[in-house]
RNA sequence: GGCGCCAUAGCCAAGUGGUAAGGCAGAGGUCUGCAAAACCUCCACCACCAGUUCAAAUCUGGUUGGCGCCUCCA
């Protein structure tokens, strides 16, 4: 598989480091808020890349961290007159409900900051043994950004560019305006914990360096976020890991592409943002997904009602082709056996497209590509049907997709008053007909006439 | 100022040298008692200009327009 590497800026091929293991590090959402769409795009793409490696044949160990002690917490739990790991807990559940909504896979481990301390604390402490960090006279710790002469290998950033564009805030005291905190102060009302340098907590970047060492190791293969997280965030990860361990840090950098409303950035701090969850209770969740895999990762997505009603849309489209499998399975009475072959095609263009840099839009349309053959398949064996749905569930099970079908079984009298209504048509009582077909309807199912025999499906 | 990205049909979106995938919407048709679903057909001079090439949406240069990072942010 091709994986675009934003290290080398160039497509390069996935070898793991070790065996046949991916080890994969997402950085996971500050749980102060509801998400919101935006924090979608990572959650469903690498859940997506996750579930090609292990479909590919490789085990993976992804690592998605949450951050439960930040700014935004302490002033939220402030605000509301609540603990900050009241705050933490009470987002953490709002994101599982979203997540498990928009079919996210729970990762291998979800670390969390404040139980990752004594990590954080190992790191600093190598770091200013070392003499790449040092500690202020109010107890802050800063990492000099010079110190480490790779400095801006990831963002491609001229070290000296970047400091035209680095601001100081007032009151604190670095040596160079580049270096950044690995450790605060402690603060009044604020969380904090023991350190060498007095009570304090950990800086913005540091808890991710902790988490990835702990669970994946010095070096792994894959590490996943947003672009704005390019700079400072993973730049910074990068100085602290490697001036830490002496090693490479993550193999493989990849970053999603914005989601943006009306072409411009969505972001809380611009405030044209919708919640994962307001545009789910109009859209439903699983058109969510489909969106964020609708495009190539790397590209902005455009968030606008017409495309997300699309998106609903192309759903259905899928839901139909599989429920009409379904019912083609039961009443097959061909021999025929080509779809076979297309299936196979199917899956052979599919997975080509997801091995090249995780192209889910051209897996998509080699999924419809499927649902067109199946559709137009005439006479097929029962087998040959039970094939195509079983490939059919495989590549939109990679995808993460169709995953709220409706199994349940028709209650008895909605099968009588399809039996009377069938009856009614035969007679050619079609006013009687029509109306049974309302009153099948109204309870919530939708009655097809179709050659082999009336076909009920809830809605 | 530094670094970078993007421009393909009404909307979304693949395609990085060989003559434009796929989805949504729309039009016409087949099937149906009517529907639904499905199938078939139709719908793009690939922002503009110049260049390289037998051949360019794809490469090069330029123009215009849009966006991002450099500051918390997926």
């Amino acid at each position: 598989m091709q994986i675009y590497n934003t290290l080398s800026r160039k497509k390069e091929e996935l070898v793991p480091l070790e065996g046949n293991t991916v080890r994969i590090y997402a950085c996971g959402p500050t749980v102060y808020n509801y998400i919101h769409i935006g924090n979608a795009r990572p959650l469903c793409v690498f859940d997506t890349l996750r579930r090609y490696l292990e479909y590919a044949g490789y085990e993976v160990k992804f690592v998605q961290n949450f951050t439960d002690v930040d700014d935004k917490l302490i002033k939220k739990a402030n605000e509301e007159g609540i603990t900050v790991p009241e705050v933490a807990e009470r987002y953490i559940a709002e994101y599982w409900k979203d997540a498990d909504g928009m079919n996210v896979r729970r990762a291998t481990v979800h670390p969390r900051a404040t139980e990752n301390i004594d990590g954080i604390l190992d790191i600093i402490k190598t770091l200013v043994d070392k003499g790449y960090a040092y500690a202020t006279e109010n107890g802050d710790v800063y990492f000099r950004a010079r110190k480490f002469k790779e400095y801006g290998k990831l963002s491609h950033q001229p070290i000296d560019d970047l400091e035209s564009g680095a601001r100081i805030s007032v009151g604190e005291e670095k040596e160079d305006p580049l270096d950044f905190a690995l450790w605060k102060g402690a603060k009044p009302g604020e969380p904090m914990w023991d350190s060498p340098w007095g009570k304090g907590r950990p800086g913005w970047h540091i808890e991710c360096s902790a988490m990835s060492r702990r669970y994946l190791g010095d070096t792994f293969d894959i590490h996943c976020g947003g672009q704005d997280l390019i700079f400072p965030h993973h730049e910074n990860e990068i100085a602290q890991s490697e001036c830490c361990t002496g090693k490479p840090f993550a193999h493989f950098w990849m970053h999603n592409g914005y989601l943006n409303i009306d072409n411009r950035k969505m972001s809380k701090s611009l405030g044209n943002f919708f919640t994962v969850r307001e545009i789910s209770e109009k859209y439903g969740y699983e058109a969510i997904r489909y969106l964020m895999l609708s495009a190539q990762y790397r590209s902005p997505i455009n968030f606008s009602q017409e495309v997300i009603e699309s998106c609903v849309s192309s759903l259905e489209r899928m839901y139909t082709c599989r429920d009409n499998l379904d019912f083609a399975i039961a009443n097959a009475q061909g021999d025929a056996d080509d779809l076979r072959v297309l299936c196979d095609q199917r899956r052979t263009e599919f997975r080509l497209a997801m091995d090249d840099d995780l192209n889910t839009a051209d897996a998509i349309s080699a999924v419809f590509e499927l649902v067109r053959d199946i559709n137009s398949a005439k006479e097929q064996s029962r087998r040959t049907l039970e094939y195509a749905a079983s490939v059919f569930d495989e590549l939109t099970g990679v995808l993460g997709l169709v995953y709220n079908r409706k199994k349940s079984d028709v209650p008895q009298d909605i099968v009588d008053m399809a039996n009377e209504r069938a009856a009614a048509r035969k007679a050619k009582d079609f006013a009687r007909a029509d109306a049974l077909r309302d009153a099948i309807a109204q309870r919530g199912y939708l009655l097809e006439d179709t050659a082999e025999g009336p076909k009920i499906t809830k809605k």
